[in-house]
DNA sequence: CTAGGGTTAG
């Protein structure tokens, strides 16, 4: 069924069907007007049907006929044959010429529309305001700025100069291809402005950063009585997204709940996407599930959301969910994707979406490429990382960037310098981002080196953060006096190249040059921020000055950084490290918002602190507040119940960490819990964990095990593993004199003998303690003689 | 005449 909307048309469409039914009809008044109605409701079928009557009757090179059958192709796309009924007559009206500018821009071909608005200038034609618009839309698709500005010119002494439509092209010619500002000046001077104009400078405004003017104007807009549309509300709603605005957004985003507005698709990504990047998830989702119609465009939305904030898992459960429901993701999705498992590690799962990548034919996709860099980089398969890279036909400054940082991020920096002389080779010109990557991956002495050269090479581009790399790169390899040199070379003040220079004065040993450099900083009239205070609290620390840590704590204070969890941590382990545990809880208790860092250190504190069973009740809160405790939060955990023997406890956070949360105890964790079991009595656990566990056991933990067994007079088991030690570390001594304390307390002095003398045999140690082990063991055999 | 985002760096 084919159905004019317009009522207008409705009689002429009557006419046609009729005419269809008898061949006879063809006068041309009817033809004309059925051919309208066609235009109006984008009739293609009923059109090519009219057109076919029009070759037949002849009427096809009449110029009225000719321009309506271009508007009507125009109106539905179809270049080819607008074109051919264009070219078909030498007189057309305005609206086909203006048609055909317009339907050259939407299929890319801008420099034939403005062939043709050039042709319409040599045939003495004149623009209509449509044509303007027409025209300045192609200069803004072709970013072709000179000829927007004759346009502009023209337009100035016509008569059409106040006209809304044509403000409001020039408005978004400018902020799109020009001068923000010029197109600022040429909206406030619109004596009229409507919803598109004011749709149209909210989303300049906000294209171009200036948030405050954006949500300024919306304001005003509501002041002169302006309606917003769904336009406006997208543009202010991604305002706020950019900005993190979302208190705001929410506001706006009250006066849509329940509307039609609310649902509509842009309107809900816009807000899905807002709702996701403040972390705001369940609102995220909740909008999504409002929205009437989601594209690829929604999915990824609020996969990003999950994505971005460390929910790998649920977003790859979107992104089958999505696949389910008929949506085929596109390279955004694989690169939110991909990202979320580079940032958490999961190098299977990342694995299986390059499958997908492959099976979606995305691999030639660079951004897509480039995060399958990032994430086999980061996830230390720098194998694959570096044949994916030779594999791409298209590498950019990105490519090598990413793989340069995914070698930094595993400490190879060497491997990581020779990548830029493979890019420089390949004729790949380094950016300040690169620059800033390879300082990163350089780490220690032996790049020092390499260190001066990239300084060398990047020193007519120094920026901010090339710079506090630099710090950070001579200070790591180091060089205090370079590092200190590149800090007082600084061209510009900022709170990051001096938080840089604390950091590494840390590394030296130096607080309290740190300390002076925060006097002068402050003179300086630099602010500090929380990174500042955290490290000028690590520097008090170090050199256990605990009253300036306490002045550094009221400074803290002033800058309203109270609540602030890295300030916190921070002064939980300065007080710490000075002994006060009670001050440490003190600025614990203080904050609202504890992450996973902040409980960490406080339970790491009250390990030092000696009390375990403290320790145990702050993991307990802990899990009841419902952070996730993380490997080192079980390390502190397990060293503080090895310290306080207690032994239970021990054994629960070595099994809850690994059934509750998935996490494979590292040798420390293991040694820990050999210690504790071995100190406990526990020795045939202790020995039994030892031997089952997949990492080489250390030499101390070999040594806990052997003095454990001395304790609890295990001779059986102390000569196993005492012989079995010393085979591993036939040099080290301290093997022979534990085992050899065994046998002598079991009344095997001569084998303690024979072991004193093959130590010294082997080691060469005849020290004064090894002498006094001797002359024990000979004592002991007198008493044993009596 | 107007609207929705992503990879590398501190």
């Amino acid at each position: 069924m084919r159905h004019a909307q317009s009522q207008n048309y409705s009689r002429a469409l009557f006419l046609h069907e009729s005419a269809h039914l008898d061949a006879s009809v063809s006068d041309p008044g009817t033809l004309l007007g059925v051919l309208h109605a066609c235009i109006e409701s984008k009739g293609l079928d009923q059109g090519r049907e009219l057109h076919q009557k029009i070759v037949e009757c002849a009427y096809e090179e009449h110029p009225s006929f000719c321009s309506l059958l271009v508007q009507l192709y125009a109106k539905c796309g179809i270049l080819e044959d607008a074109e051919r009924c264009f070219l078909q007559v030498e007189r057309r009206s305005l609206e086909a010429w203006n048609c055909l500018i317009g339907l050259y821009d939407y299929h890319g071909r801008g420099g034939e529309a403005i062939q043709l608005s050039q042709r319409m200038c040599q045939e003495c034609l004149m623009w209509n305001d449509t044509t303007m618009v027409s025209v300045l839309c192609v200069c803004t698709s072709k970013h072709d700025l000179v000829l927007g500005k004759h346009v502009h010119a023209r337009i100035g002494c016509s008569t059409a100069q106040h006209d809304i439509i044509i403000g409001t092209a020039l408005v978004n010619m400018y902020g799109k291809i020009g001068d923000i500002d010029d197109a600022q000046i040429i909206f406030d001077n619109m004596h009229i402005r409507n919803v598109v104009s004011w749709s149209s400078i909210i989303a300049l405004c906000t294209k171009h950063g200036r948030y405050k003017v954006a949500l300024q104007s919306f304001e005003t807009m509501l002041q002169e009585g302006v309606l917003p549309n769904t336009f406006t509300f997208v543009s202010i709603i991604s305002t706020c997204a950019s900005q993190d605005l979302s208190k705001i957004g929410k506001m706006f985003h009250g006066r849509l709940i329940g509307t039609e507005l609310e649902k509509h698709p842009y309107m809900a990504n816009a807000l899905t996407n807002m709702y996701g990047k403040s972390g705001n998830l369940n609102e995220a989702e909740s909008v999504f599930n409002t929205s009437y119609k989601k594209d690829t465009y929604s999915w990824n939305m609020i996969l990003a959301a999950y994505a971005e904030h460390g929910k790998c898992m649920d977003a790859i459960k979107y992104f089958h969910e999505m696949m389910d429901e008929g949506t085929l993701p596109d390279s955004s999705t694989f690169v939110y994707l991909l990202s979320a498992c580079a940032n958490k590690l999961v190098l299977v799962d990342g694995m299986n979406m390059h499958m997908w990548v492959t099976l979606m034919g995305l691999e030639t996709d660079i951004a897509v490429s480039n995060t399958l860099l990032n994430m086999y980089g980061k996830c230390n398969a720098l194998d694959v990382a570096n044949h994916l890279l030779n594999d791409m036909p298209e590498k950019d400054v990105v490519s090598w960037n990413t793989l340069i940082s995914g070698h930094a991020h595993n400490g190879l920096g060497k491997e990581a310098f020779s990548i830029f002389q493979q890019m420089i080779q390949e004729g790949m010109l380094p950016n300040q981002v690169t620059y800033t990557c390879l300082l990163d991956a350089f780490k220690s002495q032996d790049m020092l080196a390499a260190g001066i050269y990239i300084h060398t090479c990047a020193i007519s581009q120094l920026n901010v953060v090339i710079t506090s790399a630099l710090v950070n790169m001579y200070g790591k390899c180091g060089s205090f006096q370079r590092a200190l040199k590149v800090f007082h070379g600084r061209i510009v003040q900022n709170v990051l190249l001096w938080n840089a220079m604390f950091a590494v004065c840390n590394q030296h040993e130096r607080g309290k040059e740190a300390l002076n450099l925060f006097a002068k900083m402050h003179k300086d009239e630099v602010i500090p921020d929380n990174f500042t205070f955290s490290n000028i609290l690590s520097s008090c620390a170090s050199e256990e000055a605990f009253n300036t840590g306490k002045e550094v704590h009221a400074l803290a204070i002033e800058y309203g950084f109270v609540q602030d969890s890295v300030v916190a941590t921070a002064l939980v382990n300065m007080y710490g490290k000075c002994g006060s545990y009670a001050d440490a809880l003190g600025v614990f208790n203080l904050v609202h918002d504890r992450d996973v860092i902040l409980w960490t250190s406080i339970i790491n504190v009250s390990s030092e602190n000696g009390d375990g069973k403290e320790t145990i009740r702050l993991l307990h809160q802990m899990q009841e507040a419902g952070i996730t405790p993380n490997h080192i939060t079980f390390l502190s955990a397990l060293s503080a119940c090895s310290h306080s023997g207690l032994l239970n406890e021990g054994r629960d956070c070595f099994t809850s960490m690994q059934q509750d949360y998935s996490i494979l105890p590292t040798a420390d964790h293991y040694i820990c819990m050999i210690d504790l079991l071995a100190r406990s009595g526990s020795l045939t656990e202790a020995e039994k964990l030892m031997n089952n566990m997949p990492f080489q056991a250390s030499y101390v933990s070999w040594t806990t095990l052997l003095g454990a067994c001395k304790n609890e007079n295990d001779l059986e088991r102390g000569e196993r593993v005492g012989k079995h030690l010393i085979s591993l570390y036939p040099e080290k001594p301290s093997a022979y004199v534990v085992l050899s304390q065994i046998y002598t307390a079991a009344g095997r002095e001569d084998d303690a003998e024979a072991l004193i003398a093959q130590m010294k045999e082997r080691t060469g140690i005849t020290s004064e303690i090894n002498q006094f082990q001797m002359n024990a063991i000979r004592k002991k055999k007198l008493l044993f003689l009596e």
